[in-house]
DNA sequence: CGTCAGCTTGATTACTTTCAATTGTTGTGG
DNA sequence: CCACAACAATTGAAAGTAATCAAGCTGACG
């Protein structure tokens, strides 16, 4: 399941002015692009498990992956997306420690895997690369703080809202503007709400009954949008 | 409330080894003591306030600091502690945003105070701190993200078991090493386990009356540090 | 000695989970 | 293409958990 990499040095197609590696000189592209890579992954395969030692990092070509963990009992917790142009890892490998979460693909996943003692080397040689992956960690370190208090103090509906305006930020909507573009199990959006998946499906139905959003098949179209952020009860 | 730091450079009594400072060069050590200020905070003194435009950087020096948060209708949720050696504001410093939550002097603290540019000057010119600064980026995150999860699924009393040891690890014990080296209000572990205040006081008494804790008035007392653990229902 | 904030207890209410049963969908081998 | 197995979605009813509301209590402090 592995290729090498034909694209031109850095994932090129990995949202050039998005993916955090950009800004390197060539020699680096260079590096990356000769020793890392190409997976490609299929709906449901596991790129790298909770616990397990880093070796790689991973950056997304393509495709939708979900971050999760194991909390009580075992049941799943998401903590967050990753898509095309995002990178998976670089915590663990910066902080020499165990994957903090096991990486799942959703959908097929073009994924460019590049080796633990490239990516230190660069980050040792690129002053400006990690600055920005301190801007990265701020932001995923805010993210995960407010969704602390999400899950803490609302009640599942606000939180199943949220989880919605969630996968439009990461995953935007199909182009007819209101369908969002992933597909996503009941029980997966409960693991991402912090409840079970009967409740999950009650709330979409009511949401659904009450016209701000329409299942269609798998899709979730959004209705009526301001309302639909009405219900998180937030006031940002 | 404010006086000259009359300390040797760079705080040294906090935490020599643990301070992410430490490991400057003596210039930069001079810079930070010529510019700094000394704050004494009295308990329930507000440091910064989330949403306010982040022009310092706060070293704490002795005190105990609580980092919360307001949620859903204003309910305050608390995110983390902070004390002696931690610094507090240089995520907000390092990426240019407002403060991200608000501080707060749990009791007299004393806390030198860095202007920004002074910060952010020293990250600059100092590969080795923005190492640092990733670590500890990290290692919030990795927090935030079990906080996350401890709070999605586990019951009030497991959550406030959890509380109980983050208080542990966050303040440690008094001489005794029983007691819990810090005094906080039911309402304030009720924001700290994201619960009400009445579910706190009856979690905690029937800790109590299971031989878990014991309850002298200001002071939690662990009696049996094993069950509680075990209370957390948490498998690391 | 009154007051106020923090602490406690009880009763009621509301929200979610859990359990159980059914139906719908999808992918696979014959 | 059909039948079957496995997974996903749905619905109803019962049980549990925690929040809310209301009312005393307690102790520190001016």
């Amino acid at each position: 399941m592995k290729k090498n990499c034909t694209e031109s040095p850095i994932c090129s197609k990995c949202g050039n002015t998005q993916s955090i590696i950009c800004g390197l000189n060539d020699t680096d592209k260079n590096e990356i692009s000769y020793r890392k890579d190409d997976g490609i992954y299929k709906k449901g395969d596991i790129i790298f498990k909770e616990g397990n030692n880093a070796h790689n990092l991973f950056c997304v070509h393509k495709g939708k992956i979900k971050l999760s963990k194991l909390g009580k009992d075992g049941k799943e917790q998401i903590v967050r997306f990753a898509k095309s142009g995002d990178i998976l890892g670089y915590r663990s490998l910066l902080s020499n420690e165990p994957y903090h979460a096991t990486a799942t693909a959703m959908e097929e996943s073009e994924i460019c895997v590049i080796p633990k003692e490239v990516f230190q080397k660069i980050v040792e040689d690129n002053y400006k690369l990690s600055l920005n992956l301190i801007q990265l960690l701020s932001k995923d370190l805010k993210s995960a703080e407010q969704h602390l208090i999400d899950v803490a103090q609302k009640t599942v509906r606000e939180r199943i809202s949220e989880a919605l305006l969630l996968l439009i930020t990461s995953f935007g909507y199909l182009a007819d503007g209101k369908t969002i573009n992933v597909h996503m199990t009941r029980s997966e959006i409960a693991d991402l709400a912090g409840t079970t998946t009967e409740t999950t499906i009650r709330t979409l139905s009511q949401l659904s009954h009450d016209g701000i959003i329409s299942l269609e098949g798998k899709n979730i179209v959004i209705t009526n949008h301001t309302e639909l952020i009405r219900n998180t009860n937030t006031y940002d």
